[in-house]
DNA sequence: TATGAATGAGTCTTCATTCAT
DNA sequence: CATGAATGAAGACTCATTCAT
């Protein structure tokens, strides 16, 4: 049995390896533009390999976003035990929390923004359409959750909380795609935490019962 | 010289009538999901026939982002004269633009902001680029412009203007794409006006002077 | 009439102006790298306009030839008359001749010679290759003539003259090609004139009865 | 070990088998008329086959004639040590060694004569340019000593060795050329071989010391 | 006569994917 | 399990040629 775990753990330590390519050649080239060959000789293994592991080209992409929304959404959810219980506490442990998520794993992050923001889920097997789309549902679930918290302790004025939960969710990936772009031509400069604390607070301020 | 004239409304008319099917296709598939075949095939013309109105796929590409971005400048810049200066009214107005530019071409302004956010800027010309970036830098201006502006007339916090300005522009190009993923789940739902208009509510009162 | 006639010149004058950009292109790029419409643009009319004078490509091209290997033989043909009926002479008077021929359409020459070396014979009308191969052998069979009466008079050794029409057409084609060629590294060098007349020279001295 | 020899042998077939297709096919179309299409067809590979083999069509081409011409430079490398220093037997030497170069590839050589004459140089990677360049230059020095060489031994009248090595080269090439041509239209003679002799000859009687 | 406009038929090239070894 | 080799399918782009005006 010693042996098919160490084929265990070898297996999982391949994909791995092609998810670490992966993500870096998505992430720099979109997903039409990442060629599998790319990302086979960046993972030092041949093409035809990736296919062992990964059904296909979509099946991969995709594999890669799963993990991170899962990883976001687990987050996401340990944030309903921050103690600070005021508006801007709990957007402070929010932004925190994004932005934790983003250094994470930035690569992915910007891939899951990307995915979602334009070609990405087209072509993809309906399952794994289905999958991404319940994380994310999740993910804004659990957000506006955190919203109705605030409400019902009559912290927050009474918005809708999935609007509320759009907005942040939205400044979040805008900015994390905004800072992406500048980055393009500023690669020295790194605005995204402050950019991004002062975002979360503004709206606590903004949300805050008065 | 009626000839002449007829022919230059013709073409024109081409110009637009391609304008449009290459907005539609690049909008629902992306850059490099979009083929100019499909783009020839919607516009009832044959693919060669693109050839004489564009140079290549990325200038018919670029020029549909560049004629929004200008669009997006202008209104913006309009902004400078509205009447109401309160940070309410101001952010009011805000939205008011950013969402007629919506309106006015939904399908170009998800291309612009694809563009940004993703493989998009890659391979187009040095110009090309030079010039989306001019224009984006531009936009990005005037609004931090119109922040300061309020911070010196007591309106609003003194917070770094071109963070805000980051912050707002993130938070329009991220609900705007947030939208477009949505709708691909729940086509006929539109939440975008409404959840613009409360997120610039939002911030106006998070950034209102107390 | 005298409409008619200005009509023709003005025709037959169009007809000149587009061989004239015509030739220039073919011999830098080759009859498959040449393009319709550079060889308009340089002729300053419309592609569809020398379809008015040319029935397509090769029409344009074989007729181009045709001129020249018209005048070629005409050239060779004065030869007969040559008065100095040594073997030096007569091949001087014939090196004299080709160069003649050579600096009176250095660029058609060219032509002339690539169409027999390579593609440019295939996909011509039947009777164009006819007309072409017609004078080549005209010129060969003059070649060949002007050989057999040296024999004839006792000054060359009695080689077959066929055989030493060849020899002597693929040294002139052969080093008209060459010269090309060199061109493209040494564009300032010309070659061609004192290597032709040593050309003659050597074969010349290498026929004559000793 | 015996695997990875029966591959790589089989590689070396493949690619063989593909210049075999290639070179009949460059040589009876020209460069710009040959498609890749014709030559997969005939090589029985798919087109995407090619290019593993090769970069892409130049670098075919190229491929071919550069062997060529190093069997060329070979050859005439090879000629120094001949042992009849007469006039007569140098010419002949290089007469003999010409044809088997030949014998040895007719198409190719023909190709090489082409490249040199027309179109296919444009185009060229500037580093195959390069090489095919410097070979040709190497090929006419060769050709020049051995003329410096029987002008030095008192054998050879005294002309310029560049001179005399050119109009060698050029009336191989015209000769070369030239037979193509005739092939055409009398595909059952072949007269290369005894015209070759005889202009050698004749050219080895024009420049003997008397 | 001259041409602007349009296009059909290629042509090179790429790439995800398969499969025998 | 890993991969070298092969390819079908597609895609961007070109160009000779036609035709209505």
């Amino acid at each position: 049995m010693g042996v098919a775990e160490r084929r265990a753990r070898e297996k999982e330590a391949r994909r791995v390896q092609i998810m670490d390519a992966a993500k870096a050649v998505f992430s720099t080239k979109g997903f039409s533009g990442a060629t599998i060959e790319e990302i086979a000789e960046r993972a030092e293994l041949s093409p035809a390999t990736l296919y062992i592991y990964f059904k296909n080209k979509h099946d991969l992409f995709a594999s890669l976003n799963l993990r991170m929304l899962r990883h976001l959404v687990d987050k996401v959810a340990a944030l309903e035990d921050a103690p600070d219980r005021t508006p801007a506490g709990m957007f402070r442990a929010l932004a925190e929390t994004m932005y934790e998520v983003y250094e994470f794993d930035p690569l992915i992050l910007i891939n899951v923004f990307q995915l979602q923001a334009s070609e990405g889920l087209r072509d993809l097997s309906p399952e794994m359409t289905e999958r991404i789309n319940e994380l994310s549902a999740e993910a804004l679930r659990l957000i506006a959750r955190f919203f109705q918290q605030g409400v019902d302790e009559g912290a927050f004025e009474d918005h809708n909380p999935i609007a509320m939960a759009d907005i942040v969710w939205s400044t979040f990936a805008g900015l994390v795609l905004w800072e992406e772009s500048k980055h393009r031509f500023h690669p020295e400069k790194r605005f995204l935490k402050p950019t991004l604390l002062l975002a979360m607070d503004v709206l606590a301020r903004g949300v805050a019962r008065s």
